[in-house]
DNA sequence: CTATTATACCGACCATCGGTCTATTCTCAA
DNA sequence: TTGAGAATAGACCGATGGTCGGTATAATAG
């Protein structure tokens, strides 16, 4: 193979872009260490000169989707004209909407993330969102429980629970998206609708606020961001060769 | 090596039973399909004569222990003398009761199961638990809302979010557990305690009810389980070969 | 008590995996 | 110009999950 040398960082981003559309369609055990850099048309020396094994790969990924999280938070956390309830409001739309967006790049990749063989792959996301997430919500929590906004004894449990509430969709969706048909896909929204549903209701109720108080997206809003992805299904990245395994 | 004939229902279970004291003192990935028929005394052929796959044997495995989880529910479900309330405490002091007990069969186990290497594994078995359990907990959840005993309209959506604790504490309890020392088991256990008082109140508030209606179990409960266990390591199992790896 | 078939079992073998290592080529500062 | 170090290639390695042809035992029939 000719040797093509190219910005370090660049590589590092390719490497990783590659990953991901395999780990999403393949999973992170199926898609092996040679598809990746046969995507990335690059040799394991390559590889190893920037990663030290497959499972910093994983981790990197989970890392880039975290930081993509949280970007647009500080914002929040820092604006004044908010109360604890309009924080923590604000915190939820901001984390759910990055998550889901940032995990539905492409539709494919949307729909993938979902299948069973990917929940490690899922389930890594939702831990690294949760750790640079996380201590900000217990703040808002325990700013809203100091103020009389909020009524609960541990405020670390209830922003475990929140983060959880991401983890439980996934079964959730998988479930739906098995077939992959139109109908099921409906099935799959409505049902993830009234999921959201239940959650804002299930955390109103668990912080001693009024139904309603908690937004975490506007009805549709499910709906709308899956059914834009569909339609645009924009650049799914590396043209993975069909294989038989 | 000698050939052995034994009943088939007995080896399958004695590769079970060695499966799972290799994954969980060393975990699914790094448990190699060779050590467990080493440890079983049982050749290659033998094991896929009983199992299609490796995973196979790890689904087979959550199935066994959601099959012992389910134990004694029937009687719940059953009893005449139980309101809808009462049927939902009982059903979760079981369901809870039966995942801790049998995961924690001996200390070793128990300890084990809550390694971050072994996250795959307490989801499979939380998953196939959660398959069997949820129906009957919908059921009762829906008891209760046509007699006016609890509020929701997605008794199905409160299901999950009560069978997604077990998962949630996961990650609380593997962090306890890093080092190993006393101390930390005495913060794990106190987290754990605080955790499920929390998702008390929670379910409590999730289905309208007053708090302190809903009891997973005693307070004390956790530490008594578990240093029970702790002063009774019993059989461990097999006497896997200590490797460096 | 044989003969036959079905089942339980053995272990050598295989492709592939993640990972290592040495050699080569490129870049760039001195 | 040169030399040090970063970047890349690819042959190679042990281990892993899985396959396969064969053998021993149990079950059944004659």
């Amino acid at each position: 193979m000719p040797r093509v040398i190219k910005h370090p960082e660049l590589r590092r981003e390719e490497l990783l872009d590659h990953a991901q559309a395999l780990f999403l369609t393949h999973g992170y055990d199926k898609a092996s260490l040679n598809d990746v850099i046969a995507a990335a048309g690059v040799s394991k020396g390559a590889f190893y000169h920037y990663f030290p094994s497959k499972e910093a790969l994983l981790e990197a990924l989970a890392e880039r989707f975290a930081k993509h999280a949280l970007a647009g938070v500080q914002d929040i956390l820092a604006d004044p004209a908010l109360d604890p309830l309009g924080r923590l409001n604000a915190l939820l739309a901001k984390s759910r909407q990055a998550k889901i967006e940032t995990a539905a790049e492409a539709w494919a990749l949307f729909e993938t993330l979902f299948r069973p063989e990917n929940l490690v792959l899922f389930h890594r996301i939702n831990l690294a969102a949760s750790a640079s997430i996380s201590p900000h919500l217990v703040e808002i929590i325990r700013q809203g429980v100091d103020d009389g906004t909020f009524r609960t004894f541990d405020p670390e449990g209830v922003a475990d629970i929140v983060m959880q509430f991401g983890l439980a969709t996934h079964d959730v969706i998988a479930k739906a998206f098995a077939s992959g048909t139109d109908a099921d896909m409906d099935i799959a929204i409505e049902a993830l609708e009234k999921r959201v549903r239940l959650y804002e209701i299930a955390l109103d109720r668990i912080l001693g606020i009024p139904d309603g108080s908690i937004r975490i997206g506007e009805p549709g809003y499910v709906r709308a961001v899956m059914t834009a992805r569909r339609a645009n299904p924009s650049a799914s990245g590396a043209a993975a060769s069909k294989k038989s395994r």
